[in-house]
DNA sequence: ATGAAAGCGCTAACAC
DNA sequence: GTGTTAGCGCTTTCAT
């Protein structure tokens, strides 16, 4: 009848008894809560517990409790630069707050995800972090679930559900007003592309811009968000009759392929095609020339998400909170920034 | 007396009620184990957890069995690439095999890598994956809390513990003899530093390459394992009096740091100043140029690191397994490769 | 200030 | 083939 002890040799109710005093009392000093405990009895109590080495159980603590004290994350990749910039954010943020993450990758499959979504509600976690590659998420799925949830990476509301992201549009419209601000009028578009079909902000972001500023519409070259759909996107965009004199890219990891393919076949960043790119990762910084970006605020969303997703376990608010973005001015646009890097836009957080 | 039913709403209790059976069919049902079930019985249990929506209770279940099927995965920063990709590989290698991973990053500091180690134990995680940052892990820790544990990115063996690494020394000397092939005789190290001073294999390997070879020993330029280390460092390096002609660069990140010190010097490389990495990381593909890289075997380490963690569970053995590296020939050598990318050293891995 | 005991949801040995 | 039930380690109410 005995569980096989391999592990959990010591449980409470050794240090109980090595202290002298009921299980209960171990509790109390474990969770100094919910009663107090005389200094001279919690002392032999903590004794125990260092020269046992005990450890309490989780699973049987959250078994009690309800609570696993962890959060579910899915995302697309967490290799992808962005990602795992965002996924690294969130597990500090968590950990600050005592919750450990468990990370999931859908690898842009939409069934992983739901597998994912569903094996982590199963594991209990208490919230559940979702960067989902599909545009309209099924909501029956989740009220389901019943786990708290909110969606990362999304730039629009979606009623019934908390969500964060940034404005796509506005972001867009900075990066190629500053191009147009360059005198470009032949401005291509590298547009990531998602399993559905669905404008991204972005798009509209682009046109926006080239619209009221009385522009042709350039071409869009849609390519996988990766370096190497950056890259096709490249040789694609520089074999056209008439390329492009700039070109605006929905990733980072796009216009390193971009610039790959424009380095190939000798052409000069900015001054043949200018160039520039969304989300300004880390890696945006070392290509050549540094990529002129519009920022996302990775870390001040990560915050943001952690704490709707715990504010969310009590009060079921489902707003959807959108960040503003910045144009961090390097190279890449045609600027010559004279030392450190500029940085326009500085509005603040905004809820709907 | 009542737990807070805020989300398990439903359990096996409700599902054998609704399907008239007992509770234990509905555990056969669910594990398919240990016991036959009448397809007819199957069939209406079936039915019933659909209907209501039942999920197992992952806290009961891991309490009970005293196995959580997840892995605590402990990294100095899930945003490096390097390691961003090691994480990735491992979470799809044991997602495979059923297993949830908790992602924790130690971001380069002691304190909280042992925090994270201790807080996962405790958690019941059924294995410890750990990149540590100490050369000389405490082994008493890991026996105390009694998690089988594997040492992730560790090039050396640790007599008590399994680990899983790279021959460092082998595949520097690859890189620095291929830079001497190219008739290099001034070959600086760009060299990593890790909290606590210890001779890395890649030095080793790049000092006994040019001892091997009758060269002098170039100088070793010591950085973060960052890009901004190996910007700074590249900066230093083309200040010097006598600048080297060739560069071994002991990350990929600290190569394009290098790089972009370079290029903004004016420097052409390789005609100027060659340049091999080490990883390989995806990201060494898209700088400018392409780097010549020492390769490691992300996904095939990923695997064998979850398979031993796994294997070990039962059997108890302590092996250091020895991945071999390829050198990936790029452009930042010197060499001009016809098509595709030119690979070598493909040897197999090694026990010891 | 401390202790006894119920019960969280699940598994599987054992009885039928 | 199916049901009964003990017990995994923990928290906390209620009694002392």
């Amino acid at each position: 009848m005995l569980n096989s002890g391999v592990r959990q040799a010591v449980t409470r109710k050794d240090v109980a008894r090595y202290a002298g005093v009921s299980t209960a009392v171990v509790s109390y000093v474990v969770n100094a809560r919910p009663k107090k405990v005389a200094p001279a009895t919690e002392a032999r109590v903590r004794e125990a517990i260092k020269l046992l080495g005990y450890q309490p159980n989780g699973a049987a603590r959250a078994l009690k409790l309800g609570s696993t004290e962890m959060l579910g994350l899915v995302i697309p990749d967490s290799s992808n630069p962005f990602f795992a910039e965002l996924s690294h954010a969130l597990e500090n943020s968590a950990n600050e707050l005592g919750y450990a993450v468990l990370l999931t990758n859908s690898n842009g499959s939409i069934d992983k995800e739901r597998k994912h979504v569903q094996s982590l509600s199963s594991r209990g976690v208490d919230g559940l972090l979702l960067a989902s590659i599909e545009p309209q998420p099924d909501l029956e799925r989740f009220k389901e679930s019943g786990v708290p949830t909110v969606l990362l990476n999304r730039h629009e509301p979606l009623p019934g559900l908390a969500s964060i992201g940034v404005d796509l549009v506005q972001g867009a419209r900075t990066a190629v007003d500053h191009l147009i601000s360059h005198d470009h009028t032949d401005i291509d578009l590298v547009m990531g592309t998602s399993p559905v079909a669905s404008v991204d902000g972005r798009e509209k972001g682009w046109r926006q811009a080239l619209t009221e500023a009385r522009l042709t519409e350039g071409t869009v070259h849609r390519a996988a968000f990766s370096r190497r759909g950056g890259y096709e996107a490249g040789q694609r965009l520089i074999t056209a009759r008439k390329p492009p004199t700039a070109v605006f890219a929905s990733s980072d990891t796009q216009a390193a392929g971009v610039l790959r393919a424009l380095h190939e076949a000798g052409l000069q960043v900015p001054q043949d095609i200018a160039l520039i790119s969304f989300d300004a990762s880390s890696e945006s910084e070392y290509t050549w020339p540094a990529l002129t970006a519009v920022r996302q605020p990775i870390h001040a969303m990560a915050a943001a998400a952690i704490e709707t997703l715990l504010r969310r376990e009590s009060a079921g608010e489902n707003e959807h909170t959108v960040f503003p973005t910045d144009l961090l001015i390097r190279r890449s646009c045609g600027c010559a920034p004279s030392a450190s890097n500029d940085v326009f836009l500085p509005t603040s957080a905004t809820k709907t």
